[in-house]
DNA sequence: AACACTACCAAGCAAGCGCTTGGTATGTAA
DNA sequence: TTACATACCAAGCGCTTGCTTGGTAGTGTT
């Protein structure tokens, strides 16, 4: 009964809170690893309770993946709109997913990348499905940024190395360290414009 | 008993199937989710007779990994001999470490990256001392290149952000299309040292 | 002939797992 | 007052799991 950090857009009702708790067992342990009778001292009731708010362990995993992926959405559209021009966009993307790995939501998005053959095959469909719609978000202003002579390489390819270094950050970033965020995202987008892109880069 | 393909650097004893058969099991269901009776049937074999090859089911795990660390380091080591200029040993470095992700070894090499924390703490201390060795020859070769003014960005920094590229790879690369491995180890060299490093880079 | 070694089988145990069941306490609304 | 919903407990069932045990067959070696 130590009480999870609540993940950033999960609400603090009991299902919310043992979602905060999941995820963060999630991560550290694994799904497998991890057991309702884990999650349940957590929260601190019964390991039974759970399946009073969901029908299996799978429905927590896949639940966690959802809230994680629609707040996250949302935090990619909301970043796109605060920019005019592409390069600015796409280092708002950057800062948008590395604060979701490193930051407010990482446990949830440590189990969205890790524990993601978990899910049966319906729901990973379902999970897809989701996933496809953020990915179009940074595939849109990829693709501006290659009509605008800004890399050479396949649009597709550029997001799935970007998706490399992003994701796994949270192998080793530690936001406490040298390095803020919006360091690290200044170098990822170097890595997709060049060096040279901006008034004095430095 | 459909027996598993070899991973490269890994022989045929029955020690060394059970290996292989569990290195193809482990990254498609991940360790939990794979059962010492799955690992079994593959070789075709009861399940308790593995007990005679290896203590532990971890004892297992922490094989395929020490295998794979130990080939792909000599791997790099000759990849790192047979070049002179930092910018090439770069080249040669990713080549490796690709073709271990998507090729020979991807098997292993995917669950030494996705299931590492399945070891105990003292197991993964020890794999941890083999991975740090394989990770100075990285180093080393990015050191040079930074001296050569060839990117300006902290040499760690850089090969963690070159480790996110070529982990990731496992999820998405296809061997059978369009891009080859020695295409995709351009363009993630491109990714550290600029486009417009050599002669008509095309 | 005697022994030792490797590679395995057949059977099953103890523990841990997800999940079920039948019930209780509290709040809310007609 | 009755009715229903939410949130939980206490107990435990049935199954799967990693692993153990006692034994056997085949191959060398002395």
């Amino acid at each position: 009964m130590t009480q999870a950090r609540a993940v950033h857009g999960i609400d603090d009702s009991p299902r919310g809170r043992l979602l905060s708790a999941a995820a963060q067992l999630f991560r550290d342990k694994g799904y497998e690893r991890t057991t309702v009778r884990d999650i349940a001292a957590v929260v601190g009731i019964q390991s039974g309770s759970i399946f009073h708010h969901f029908k299996t362990k799978e429905e927590i995993l896949f639940a966690v993946m959802e809230e994680v992926i629609h707040f996250n959405t949302e935090r990619l559209r909301a970043a796109i709109a605060a920019e005019d021009r592409p390069v600015e966009r796409l280092r708002a993307l950057v800062r948008a997913e590395l604060t979701a790995i490193v930051g407010d939501t990482s446990e949830a998005m440590t189990v969205l990348v890790t524990e993601w053959r978990c899910l049966n095959a319906d729901k990973q469909r379902e999970a897809l499905a989701l996933r496809d719609i953020y990915e179009q978000l940074w595939l849109d202003v990829l693709a501006d940024l290659h009509k605008e002579g800004r890399f050479r390489a396949d649009p597709f390819i550029m997001r799935r190395l970007i998706t490399g270094m992003t994701g796994w950050t949270h192998n080793w970033f530690d936001q406490s360290r040298s390095l803020s965020v919006e360091g690290l995202a200044d170098l990822i987008v170097d890595r997709v414009v060049g060096e040279e892109s901006e008034e004095g880069a430095a």
